[in-house]
DNA sequence: TTGAATAGACAATGTGGTTGTCTATCACGC
DNA sequence: GCGTGATAGACAACCACATTGTCTATTCAA
């Protein structure tokens, strides 16, 4: 009762913040120092096994667009390779490249250590107090669409 | 620890997500479809009193021109209006309007509501240590730049 | 073979951010 | 009283994210 309202949610902000800000640092000395949060999640969403353009879309949440545009980011930086698709010759197949494979292994570790530097904070009980108290909480929205969220109006 | 520490840093996007979508579908039902996620905040730094571009700038810790952005925006919108300063005519003196306070007053109610389901669905103890834990958790920046920030890189 | 569905590119727009440039005003010092 | 520097804000250009709409090429099915 002590916080108001407003700012509990607010926290939730901070608090994705810095957990991001704390990896991207890492990142950054872990030799991807133009990596931004979006990418790592574009990437995972591409998979080890590859998928086109309209499937990134679909997973990321946002339209087939947006993904191509993010693919588009994404290739120019490295981190991904276009191959054509054996059986189709509209779609495009995009792959992970070793160095998208090598920020993601760094994202995991980083990841990792926000996690335990958490949980060395709070202490194992509280920590798994937090994470379990956010699994009821959070939805389950697409989260790939995050910037756009926040300045898109509600309805249209 | 079932969950993956990535997964732990998204619930909290999750959870600041769930609120605010569901703040601002209550907003919508009052009166105010139109509002974003940030006019609140904005309007919030402008304050009872007023204040200049360059302090709202400064508030929400983005550059002048952001803030005057943001300012036409919520003139046009109707939350705010702007008023010439008595001893200074360089500066604008953005004012809220009644609109805007209605706004804000169906905001924190909003807000209310949404620490009011949290609580009920996580048990007021429980509640109360995810804040503390947030807290502990949370950086202090300046939130205002949330959409920017996802997308910058970091410095450069 | 003809026509609908699909993959993706391209353009325009909206919203957020930034830096850089410009004018008008203020404040200070000579 | 006048020149100089700082300040408030506007304006333009640009980037990153999203959207919808339109277009071509390819696939697939009737």
């Amino acid at each position: 009762m002590s916080e108001p309202a407003w700012r509990v949610v607010l926290l939730l902000a901070g608090a994705f913040r810095e957990g991001v800000d704390t990896l991207h640092a890492e990142l950054a000395e872990q030799g991807h120092p133009e990596a931004r949060p979006l990418h790592g999640f574009a990437l995972q969403a591409v998979g080890a096994r590859g998928c086109t353009i309209n499937e990134l879309g679909q997973r990321l949440g946002v339209s087939k667009q947006a993904a191509a545009k993010t693919a588009a980011g994404l290739e120019k930086a490295g981190y991904l390779a276009r191959e054509p698709v054996p059986g189709d010759r509209r779609a495009v197949l995009l792959r992970r490249t070793p160095r998208a494979d090598d920020l993601l292994a760094a994202s995991e570790a980083g990841f990792e250590h926000v996690a335990q530097r958490w949980r060395r904070e709070l202490g194992a009980a509280r920590y798994d107090d937090l994470v379990d108290a956010l699994t009821r909480i959070a939805g389950d929205g697409p989260l790939g669409d995050l910037p756009g969220w926040l300045t898109q109006r509600p309805s249209s």
